[in-house]
DNA sequence: GCGCGTGTTTGACCCGTGTCAAGGCGACCC
DNA sequence: GGGTCGCCTTGACACGGGTCAAACACGCGC
């Protein structure tokens, strides 16, 4: 710990935008300024690779800003995100030598980085930073599994109108008490249409279509390609055949969030 | 403790088919005989139902024998399998109230269970069981992620042809020396066509379709509708589109096991 | 033996979505 | 300004695989 440091108020730590969210929140003060020592914070353009594929992996860490996507590439050249990483979201894989995913920024990042090794020695020294690690990759793995879901067994207008209304939940969520008005029916889609496919299992084509019909049958409107008013809740709900999407239901489960 | 037993010898623990690979061999003799204290053994028939969907988990454990299968149905009655779980992989959510998917007996299945807050407190009481922990839920998430990838860009002959290379690795690895020679070429899909079509994001129709044309092709040659061998492997792996599933290639990634 | 139920296979048809091709729009550069 | 490059949209067409219907195979009970 640097001496005569504060990490509440002076560190790299004491400006970071997800402080209050982030993994590293559950630890103590004490712990939390070890994290800061170690953490270091990168940036990267929209398109560059974190961590390749089978490749070896140095760092883990949070998103600060941005988003990651986490793929991999058949030989044909064919890809599928299997995950999205928004603020604060973690990125990397501990207690495995090889990443067995990609992972690229979807769109500029701002990454706080942690060396692996140093990180896992973090988790097992602090038994209740590594109790919460489990808690968010269990969370993961059934957000996983909903993903799953929607690729086995839902249409891609189905796909399409629950990814619209779990980043509409994501957005309203991180939206200060005095701007849920407007919120209320905002989304924005942090991403591109060839990213979506990617995510979706669909093609560019399909999602493009897919959106214009929406808007064409008044249940969205578009305010340009990546930000939309949801404009009939309900029949996007009916859309997604997800009722328990419906915005103005309970909170949903965790793994609904689906972008982990 | 029971005074007088020896978890090594005489126990129910003794007699268990998964007890040099399952999630207890990871623990001491110490916890093993509270581990053992706190089990019992479950039997249920093809179809039960072990925890339905979206209600409280009274129990965690461990598949002796048989096949579970995770899933989720949507409410017109369109179900995914998001998950087949074999011996000895464990079944059941912990640290979380309620079970975000159902839990059946795919074939009558033997199950060691625990009383899931009973476990969670054994978790909580010994370091390298939550770690251990840990390790299971990560392989399992890049399980389900290497799923998503099939079933949102794989074709169903990639998607059927994989799941029998993948099947076919996992009997194979559970042999005994001796029986290698024949394991070599032998599948045994445990589950229905059904239960497949689930699995694999498709129909039954489709599925039987798929497997009559490989064996037509001559690629593989039915025994009976579950067991198969593998003719001409090459033709196979090239139809699973995923050149690591060579049978004679290095050993897969777990996650590739696939059906956790 | 027979009838019945369940699981699997096969055929015919057609719809959703992938493919290929072209065109529009904005950003950036020379 | 014009040219080029990405990204998104739109259209025409083809095909994989879903749907519906029927036949078949096997096991079980009577």
């Amino acid at each position: 710990m640097t001496i005569g440091s504060n990490v509440e108020s002076q560190g790299k730590c004491a400006q970071c935008g997800i402080r209050q969210s982030a993994f590293c929140t559950s630890a103590d003060a004490h712990v939390r300024s070890e994290m800061e020592r170690l953490s270091h914070i990168r940036t990267f353009k929209a398109g560059a690779t974190i961590l390749a594929e089978g490749e070896d992996m140095p760092i883990v860490g949070n998103v600060v800003s941005g988003v990651l996507r986490v793929q991999k590439t058949i030989s044909d050249g064919r890809q599928q995100i299997v995950g999205l990483l928004l603020p604060p979201d973690m990125f990397g894989r501990v207690f495995a030598p090889l990443s067995p995913f990609a992972i690229e920024a979807a769109t500029d990042v701002t990454l706080c980085c942690f060396p692996r090794p140093a990180f896992e020695k973090l988790l097992t020294a602090h038994r209740e930073l590594e109790h919460r690690m489990l808690l968010t990759v269990l969370e993961e793995l059934d957000a996983a599994r909903e993903w799953m879901l929607m690729l086995g067994c839902q249409t891609v207008a189905e796909r399409v109108a629950s990814f619209l209304l779990i980043l509409h939940r994501r957005f309203k969520d991180s939206c200060r008490e005095a701007d849920i008005g407007w919120a209320r029916m905002y989304v924005e889609i942090p991403i591109s249409r060839r990213d979506m496919a990617a995510y979706l299992g669909t093609t560019v084509e399909t999602i493009s279509r897919t959106i214009q019909t929406m808007a064409r049958k008044n249940v969205i409107r578009m305010l340009d390609t990546r930000h939309f008013e949801i404009v009939d809740e309900k029949r996007m709900v009916k859309m997604s055949g997800r009722e328990e999407l419906a915005i103005s239901a309970d909170p949903l489960p965790s793994a609904m969030y689906g972008a982990h």
